[in-house]
RNA sequence: GGGCCACUAGCUCAGUUGGUUAGAGCACAGUCCUGAUAAGACUGGGGUCUCUGGUUCGAGUCCAGAGUGGCCCA
């Protein structure tokens, strides 16, 4: 016996109580353990950053990364999961930031590091087991109970060593690297948080400066007055930066007179400078201005200030004083004739753009603003906040006959979405590692690397390969891994250390206090000998970037070389598959990449499902502040991890966005698992009731066609899915399960109905049992990657309640082979084509006003070819049944088929006395099965069945007493309705009226 | 400003190497069927396949450009 089945089933419920069998059992730890000594299949589970809730997009990949490896698991490989957490980075920073109402770094060192990295570690401790719980919830096998996390020591201790391994090849060193500064906050931002800050209509100094050139000729044009080359600039307080100017080497550009002066500017931009009614004394090619060299207007030498150069490897070098100092004119293709003078200001420290031109052009570099937006050295204007020192700026050159003109503008800029200070662009000193290094090993290793979609190989991560430039990786903060760099005090010799040993074993090492942790701010405590001077060395203040963290899980999350040093030839690397979303190309993908070539060379992965981001029903993008953020967890108690799971492998393709609408999830459970459980339920209730025994075997020569034509369908459905999933496709391999559960469904069990109706227990009952036990317990295999609990469900019951010696779950047993013996593609055609002319069929009766109860006596169908003829004759019985008629045949001269192009089919619409009679045999039949359910009994039940009525009606109960008599398991029909009768009824069929009553019959 | 992706029915999506009259599900209306089915069948309404050019005997499909949306970078 099979455990009776509810129709009605509550599946969140369910799922529930299979992921209390599966804990309890250890069912994950088994289906891993049951396949050692297979092939190895390896997962690397990018880690969340675990700082806040999760969202429905966790589940998203979730679910993504869960269906390969269970799969692979099925066909019998080896796949150990570990799970891992991003527990470091800014986001958690600014989340504690938040809660203590701070807004900057200067409060935090008030506040002090240790008490604040220990709120980011209860944090992300917090959010962990929020994420615990969801992953779980949904299905996703992982190991969590011995994940990998960023902040652990072991882990921290394996990144240590991944630097160190650079540093000693050289490849880490220090540059500048210009980044949007908060100087209240004292800290770079992130590009996200930039974002966040635009603000419109902004009022800033528009201003137009005279740079004094040095020469009395331009281009072979003797000039007998000064001539200035006029630039634009919205930020005056980076004029003292100015170390060149840059012009478009194609336009135009012009000398004019002003003033007893020479003026020059592009032509294109003369009307906006209000230049336009001035001599023009020539016209001029921006090239030819390429070279010229002008006056600072700010000599750094003169204000205290340094003057440095670019050196290879992103470096300065202090520049001797030079009282006679000049900067150049240089070409660029940034130059805008849009707005301005055609003649950009170039401040090679307060602007991303200038920084790269001032070090491809090899331009000075002039820093003269301090970490808090102050002007340093001996300026007028020193000591004064950037924005505030405009004006005395302004008031000097204008003194100077500098200032050409000043006005004020209206545009975007940025500010700090926090404290709302003004952002400045600002060179801030960071350490780099020096990943076009191995630039082409880079590229090299992306080709053997499989993407889904392929477009993001050579698309956009293989453009961002090719425009790669050095990582800067430090950042200022305190809850990150330390950077592992010492510098010593005296000589400023730098060591970079690679281990908890290689620490020990400095020499003059201040030795660690218990309990160890590696974090700021005790990690700054500790120091040794400088080797070179003897002085002491302490650790530089930087963290860095948490990409990097998750980026070395390849050989962090072994602890290796400290542990598994075989790590590299024992198979657990490179992982056969990672998954995540399309924002990871610039994130976990490239950092995961870059860190395994550069440490060894090649990728670290092999196959990569890139997906696209979850959008709300509107198609806008999930965010707090909107309020449209879907909480997966309400999602899964609604409707089901299974039904949400299904929703996001089937309902578009994994790397296109996509706009989640819980309408859908609705949509799924109803049209696709409640039509799945249907076919289940129907099963179990007739197994039952036949006391059906699944060992029973049969010889495939006495099967129905019908059963040969789904055991047909499903051998053709293994070999799909088997070969979708083969490929990172579980989108097709599912949309091909759902059309064969709907075949399954609607025509198979539709069409054999009767078989498993009927009282006799004959060789046609038994293989219809055997072929539906089949498909449902072969669907509970291949559905169990995706659908893991409604498949566990299936198997336990069809499989494990009648054998206890089967595998435990459906999740060891081995993946479905298909037969490719049992695949009969002739039958699957003319399969379709008999449901085609079926559906014709009803057609037409729906047009001539028949319904389907009403038996037919002919009908003719029109083929094309005799092929189909043969094909219809084969399927004659199925089609007869489903049009209710009682005869086919083949015509030339139907009415409506003249010059048809394809297959027609008519019907014999005349109905005779005893067609008529059949029919009301039909509706009496149908009205007494109502009456059995509303009376609520058991599909078994049997009863005497009770009329009273017009003659026409008592002739039919007598000519079709058998069949009425057998369809509702009648054991009498009794002319006249007594009392005691358990429900009656009165009809009107086709305008004969009609009682009915319904008993029990013992 | 640059790059990638998408755009097909009210909604979610199919649509193979270019080939008859562009499909499915949901939703809507009507009819029917039903002792597995909160299901199903049939019919109907609903489409300038985002637009404009081009290649071709033939374009939803290939090419170019534009528009809208999304993502990434600047």
């Amino acid at each position: 016996m099979f455990n009776p089945v509810n129709s009605r089933v509550n599946f969140p419920q369910l799922e529930e109580k299979i992921l209390d069998w599966w804990k309890k059992n250890n069912i994950f730890q088994k289906t891993v353990d049951a396949r050692q000594g297979g092939p190895l299949f390896v997962l690397f589970d990018g880690p969340p950053t675990v700082n806040g809730s999760p969202a429905i997009h966790h589940v998203l990949t979730s679910a993504f990364k869960d269906v390969i490896p269970r799969f692979k698991a099925m066909k019998g490989y080896y796949t150990p999961r570990i799970g891992g957490w991003d527990t470091h980075g800014l986001p958690v920073e600014l989340e504690i930031e938040k809660q203590l109402g701070f807004s900057g770094k200067a409060q935090i060192e008030e506040y002090g590091i240790a008490k604040f990295n220990e709120l980011c570690r209860q944090s992300v401790n917090h959010y962990m087991r929020e994420f615990e719980e969801i992953l779980e919830r949904s299905g996703y096998w992982i190991e969590l109970e011995h994940p990998y996390i960023t902040m652990d020591n072991s882990y921290i201790e394996s990144v240590w060593w991944a630097i160190k391994k650079m540093w000693d090849k050289g490849l880490v060193y220090q540059g500048y690297k210009v980044t949007p500064h908060c100087p209240r906050c004292g800290t770079s931002l992130s590009s996200h948080e930039v974002a966040q800050g635009y603000q419109d209509d902004i009022e800033d100094p528009s201003v137009y400066i005279k740079f004094k050139v040095v020469g009395s000729s331009i281009a072979g044009l003797t000039l007998d007055k000064f001539a200035y080359l006029l630039a634009w600039t919205t930020t005056p307080w980076t004029l003292p930066g100015n170390t060149a100017l840059a012009v478009s080497p194609e336009a135009e550009y012009v000398v004019v007179e002003k003033d007893n002066e020479c003026l020059i500017m592009a032509s294109a931009l003369l009307v906006a400078a209000g230049l336009d009614d001035c001599k023009i004394l020539a016209k001029i090619e921006g090239e030819v201005l390429v070279g010229l060299r002008y006056e600072p207007l700010f000599n750094p030498h003169s204000f205290g200030v340094e003057r440095q150069s670019f050196q290879e490897n992103m470096e300065l070098q202090s520049q001797e004083a030079d009282d006679k100092l000049s900067y150049p004119v240089i070409g660029g293709d940034f130059v805008s004739m849009e707005e301005g003078t055609g003649i950009v200001h170039m401040a090679p420290a307060y602007g991303e753009v200038d920084f790269e031109v001032g070090r491809d052009e090899d331009l000075g570099f002039v820093h003269m603003v301090d970490l808090q937006g102050n002007i340093i050295g001996d300026y007028p204007f020193s000591g004064k906040f950037v924005k505030d020192a405009d004006k005395e700026i302004l008031a000097d050159l204008k003194s100077r006959g500098l200032l050409f003109r000043s006005e004020t503008i209206k545009h975007t800029y940025p500010f700090c979405w926090r404290c709302e200070a003004p952002l400045l662009y600002y060179a801030k000193q960071t350490w780099y590692i020096r990943t076009t290094a191995v630039k082409d090993a880079l590229i090299s290793g992306n080709d053997e690397i499989n993407w889904y979609p392929e477009h993001i190989k050579y698309g956009r991560f293989g453009d961002w390969l090719q425009n790669n430039v050095d990582w800067a990786f430090s950042r200022e903060r305190y809850w990150g891994t330390p950077l592992p760099v010492w510098h010593c005090e005296s000589c400023g010799h730098l060591d970079c250390v690679g281990g908890l040993d290689d620490l020990k074993n400095k020499k003059g090492f201040s030795g660690f206090k218990e309990p160890l942790d590696l974090h700021r701010p005790f990690v700054d405590e500790l120091s040794f000998a400088c080797p070179q001077c003897g002085g002491q060395m302490k650790r530089v203040p930087e963290v860095i970037d948490a990409w990097y963290d998750s980026g070395a899980m390849p050989v962090a999350q072994s602890h290796y070389p400290f542990e598994n040093e075989t790590l590299l030839e024992d198979g657990r690397f490179p992982a056969d598959y990672i998954c995540e979303a399309v924002d990871q190309t610039r994130g976990w993908f490239y950092s995961l990449h870059a860190i395994s070539t550069l440490l060894f060379g090649r990728p670290s992965y092999r196959n990569v499902i890139c997906l696209g981001h979850i959008l709300d029903a509107k198609g806008e993008k999930m965010s707090k502040r909107k309020g449209n953020v879907v909480l997966p967890f309400e999602v899964v108690k609604k409707y089901g991890a299974d039904a949400l799971r299904w929703y996001l492998y089937t309902a578009s393709a994994p790397g296109n966005p996509r706009q989640f609408d819980e309408k859908q999830v609705d949509e799924v459970s109803r049209r696709f698992l409640s039509t799945l459980w249907n076919v289940y339920s129907f099963f179990v209730i007739y197994a039952n009731i036949d006391n059906y025994k699944p060992e029973s075997e049969i010889a495939s020569t006495q099967e129905a066609e019908l059963d040969r034509w789904i055991i047909s369908e499903l051998n053709q459905l293994i070999t799909d899915v088997d070969s979708a999933l083969d490929s990172y496709n579980p989108t097709d391999a599912g949309r091909k399960i759902e059309s064969f559960v709907d075949g399954l469904s609607n025509w198979y069990v539709r069409r054999s109905r009767r078989r498993f109706w009927k009282s006799e227990n004959d060789d046609d009952k038994l293989s219809a049992y055997n072929t539906l036990y089949q498909c449902l317990v072969t669907l509970s295999k291949l559905m169990a990657p995706f659908t893991p609990f409604v498949a566990e469900e299936l198997y336990q019951n069809l499989v494990r309640s009648v054998s206890p010696d089967a595998l435990e779950s459906v999740h060891m047993t081995d993946f479905p082979v298909s037969d490719e013996s049992r695949i009969d593609k002739r039958l699957s055609e003319d399969s379709r084509l008999a449901m085609e002319i079926s559906s014709m069929g009803r057609a037409v009766r729906s047009q001539a006003g028949i319904k389907v109860r009403q038996p037919l006596a002919r009908m003719w169908v029109k083929v094309m070819s005799e092929a189909e003829k043969r094909s219809i004759q084969r399927m004659e019985a199925q089609i007869l049944e489903e049009v209710n008629v009682k005869s086919l045949e083949f015509g030339e001269n139907i009415p409506q088929a003249t010059g048809a192009v394809k297959i027609m089919v008519e019907l014999d619409t005349n109905i005779t006395a005893e067609l008529e009679a059949e029919g009301m045999a039909r509706e009496i039949v149908h009205r007494l099965q109502t009456m059995r359910r509303n009376a609520g009994y058991d599909i078994a039940d049997h009863i005497i069945a009770y009329y009273e009525g017009d003659a026409h009606f008592v002739q039919v109960m007598s000519s079709f007493a058998d069949y009425i008599k057998q369809e509702t398991l009648s054991r009498e029909l009794i002319d006249g309705v007594p009392e005691a009768v358990d429900l009656k009824e009165t009809y009107k069929i086709s305008g004969y009226s009609l009682l009915l009553g319904v008993k029990k019959s013992e």
